[in-house]
Formats: C-alpha cells, sequence, structure tokens
DNA sequence: CGCGTTTGACCGGCGC
DNA sequence: GCGCCGGTCAAACGCG
C-alpha cells in the first residue's frame, strides 16, 4: 500500500513542444464521473477547466498564448459527460457559442455535508485527493492559484516535493506535486482539503459545423463581468 | 509596493 | 536523547 490512496485512473498531458503520442484525456471521463460521484468536494481541485480541457477528447491542445483550441469533436469524444450538453446547448444558442466554465462544486451543493469546507479540520476530517499525470510537463494548470511555501527533497527519490497553499484569502487547501520516483513520466499530485471559493473563470466558444456536426471549442481566462455573451458569427 | 518564489532554518513525530 | 524525515516558516530576493 501506498501511503496515499490513488485515484484509480491516471491521466495524461503532453505539451505542445513534445509529440503527444498517446491520447490526453481519453479516460477523463471516467474521472470526472469518479470524481463527482465519490469525491464530490475534492471534484473542484483536480478537474482543471483549462490547461486539460474538462472535455474528454484524445487530442486537445495544451494551452498556447492562454488559450486552449480543441479540434472537431464529436458526440463519442465526449465519452458520456455531462459537459456535452453544454457544449452543444451553448453551440446551439447563438452568441458565438460562448459559455463559461469554472470549478465550483460547493456552489452546486452536493453531499459534502460530512466534510468540513474549511480545511483546516486537520483530524480526519480533512480530505485527500491524489492522483498521477502522465507528463513532461511540471506545473500543470488546474485553475486555481496557488503560492510555493516549500520544496523537499524526498528520501530515495531524485525529484523534490513541491508545496503550494491555495492563495485565495480564507482558503487553506494544500497541495503536493512531485514526480513519481518510480515512473517518472508521472506527476503524483495531492490535494488536502476543500476550496472554500470557485476557480477562475473560463470562457469558452463552443461551435458546430453543419456538415458534420462536430464541435470545436476554444477556451480562455477571462473577465466574467466585462466579457458579454455578445457577438455574432 | 504587492505578490510570488527561493531556500535554509525550524519543528514535531517516530524509531532506535 | 538523537537523528532522520516530512512538513512548514519566513527572511531575502525577484519581478513587475
Ligand atoms: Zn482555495
Amino acid at each position: 500500500m501506498m501511503a496515499d490512496d490513488f485515484l484509480p485512473f491516471d491521466h495524461e498531458y503532453s505539451s505542445p513542444s513534445s509529440p503527444p503520442s498517446a491520447p490526453y484525456f481519453d479516460i477523463l471521463s471516467d474521472y470526472m464521473i469518479l470524481l463527482d460521484d465519490q469525491y464530490p468536494s475534492a471534484a473542484p481541485a483536480v478537474l482543471p477547466p483549462i490547461s486539460t480541457g474538462f472535455i474528454p477528447s484524445s487530442s486537445w491542445q495544451p494551452p498556447q498564448a492562454g488559450r486552449v483550441v480543441s479540434p472537431p469533436l464529436q458526440v463519442a469524444d465526449f465519452g458520456g459527460s455531462t459537459s456535452y450538453s453544454t457544449v452543444a446547448a451553448a453551440a446551439a444558442a447563438g452568441g458565438g457559442g460562448q459559455f463559461h466554465m469554472n470549478c465550483s462544486q460547493l456552489a452546486s451543493g452536493s453531499s459534502s455535508s460530512r466534510i468540513s469546507n474549511s480545511g483546516e479540520a486537520g483530524e480526519g476530517g480533512l480530505i485527500r485527493v491524489a492522483f498521477r499525470t502522465k507528463t513532461e510537463v511540471d506545473v500543470l494548470d488546474d485553475g486555481f492559484k496557488w503560492r510555493k511555501y516549500g520544496k523537499k527533497s524526498v528520501k530515495n527519490s531524485p525529484n523534490p516535493r513541491n508545496y503550494y497553499r491555495c492563495s485565495t484569502e480564507g482558503c487553506s487547501v494544500k497541495k503536493r506535486v512531485e514526480r513519481d520516483r518510480d515512473d517518472p513520466s508521472y506527476v503524483i499530485t495531492t490535494y488536502d482539503g476543500v476550496h472554500n471559493h470557485t476557480s477562475a473563470d473560463v470562457v469558452y466558444y463552443a461551435t458546430q459545423d453543419a456538415a458534420s456536426g462536430k464541435f470545436v471549442l476554444s477556451g480562455h481566462y477571462g473577465d466574467t463581468t466585462t466579457t458579454p455573451p455578445n457577438s455574432s458569427t
């Protein structure tokens, strides 16, 4: 047994510079379902809104210049994720297909009664979620702002461990990031606690090609208030 | 100046 | 008690 229980799925993330041999997040839908189902309070921390994409596509491009663009997606690419309905609705609604997205399980009010959202309850109350990501990128954007507060070398490992604290005032969520000593192609991320706020909004634009019926998505961090759901096409 | 990172010091738990 | 080890603090520093 390991000190932490990893989630039963790994996922993958490739940087723009290196050849994305394998699918990126072909199992992300399962990943999301699992999180929503079993770790409702942790989900907001581990569902990356932009760098990894919330769509279980096999070929999302990592963000470049603060923007992500998907390949043409067909329904099957959504892998049964509920995000399909969101995308389809946005594309059909016109207005440039714009919709907003962030990570906020708290706002949706789930059954997180047993979990304190203070993130302070040091004892068994603190929820911990750990998972691995196959990537050569060292820092993964999960949509939250973090401040690094420590770095330690890990015994029997050439790779250091970095300690982060959520930089939002009043939120005490912490996370730990280290490269897997047994398989350096993986990065291990461990979250402790639950955010008491949402992550930054991501503005997405969904369009659907009339002929193929496929969707294309792009997204970027943006100001919700000053970005009107305007535009035509 | 405000905020983030760096990095060695520090601390508490634990095995010997 | 001592040293190791994982985790945290905080002063210095870097960068707009
Ligand atoms: Zn937070």
